[in-house]
DNA sequence: GTAATATAGGACCAATTAGTCCAATTTACA
DNA sequence: TGTAAATTGGACTAATTGGTCCTATATTAC
């Protein structure tokens, strides 16, 4: 290991960055907002993360695997798959009352904001969706073997509602939906698929 | 009359002005390019217009208009008030092939892109989706008259999980599902209005 | 000590942004 | 014909953007 070692660390600032982008959006995200909230300079910035899109691209991926990871943890722990699936709709709730903000979620905000113009990005959302959507797989498939839901239904019909749902559900807390309307509608959601036939 | 009457026509330059930000976003919509696309001059934009911000919330209310009024002659126009809100979601798959562009909708990109900077624009964001609300909320209540939704959930918790579910599949095109899946999600967000118990 | 690297800071750049202002011209009506 | 208003086009601002480059300094391993 020669020269003088990296005083900050590269993690910790993508992580910081990655909060940013995720109340802010990419472009309302400027470079000097960047480097004061990750507390470097503009010549370390480049020299570690070589540009704002970049980095850009690091900090979804590594939502992606966060997201991931922490649904499939969720999945893991949870009593049953369905109380999974419950939670993961309720919960969204907490987010009306998150002290960093309504910041929704950074890859369907990513989709809106210029999925359509990036194709690089494009495929960085689609392949995030496509992660979220096989845990719900896994969850509705597990829960259909439970008989917590109805097997007349395809599993991967089910799992596209959910993500469907979710996003809907992140949206409308942007949107300023208030605390009691996410949740009547996550738990209907959850009923629906509870007691269909 | 006095002086030399305008030229172009205010309301199309405003729709085309429109059409520019549902597309791409308000940031991303530069000046040059709404001059372009209104095929008018920075003066006459400016004389005419005031700003870019000022503009912008007259197409955040002029989409409303032809969204709330779109859908409440739907409404007053479908078989049966079951029939449009079917409708309402399905035709959503339509948009997957927009020669447009998969645009999803302008209050919602607006909602996510900076409603929650702006609290003039989250206040007419809030006001748009309160009246879609109204306007499924009749249906839903009409259907429940009609038998084709159960009375058993009230109907306003129903309003609002259609809110969420359509603006859901706005976002998953915007994230790039595909036609089918979008339908499918449709088909099923219906059958759980038409057979929850 | 020296090589190698990281650091901060600032000068600098080219491009773009929204917006103002002015001058010249055009079009109406009275 | 004169007046009022709309038109274009261009000059101009002040600010911001992401990004490059250079210098000086600090920190480490060998």
């Amino acid at each position: 290991m020669l020269g003088r070692p990296r005083k900050f660390d590269e993690n910790g600032a993508r992580e910081v960055a990655m909060q940013l982008f995720w109340a802010k959006g990419y472009e309302a995200t400027s470079l000097s907002n960047l480097l004061a909230a990750m507390g470097i300079s503009k010549s370390s910035f480049y020299q570690t993360f070589e540009s704002k899109h970049t980095l850009f691209e690091q900090c979804l991926n590594q939502y992606r695997d966060i997201l991931v990871s922490t649904m499939s943890e969720g999945l893991a722990n949870a009593s049953t798959p369905m109380m999974f699936i419950k939670h993961a709709l309720v919960d969204v709730a907490n987010d009306t009352n998150d002290p960093l903000g309504r910041r929704g979620c950074l890859m369907m905000n990513t989709a809106s904001e210029f999925s359509q113009r990036d194709s690089n990005i494009a495929r960085c959302v689609e392949a995030g969706i496509q992660a979220t959507r096989d845990i719900f797989l896994q969850a509705v498939k597990a829960a259909q073997a439970d008989g917590d839901i109805s097997s007349n239904t395809r599993a991967d019909i089910l799992a596209d509602y959910l993500v469907t749902v979710v996003s809907g559900l992140k949206s409308q807390v942007k949107a300023g939906a208030s605390r009691k309307q996410i949740i009547n509608t996550a738990e209907y959601s959850v009923r629906t698929l509870q007691e269909m036939a």
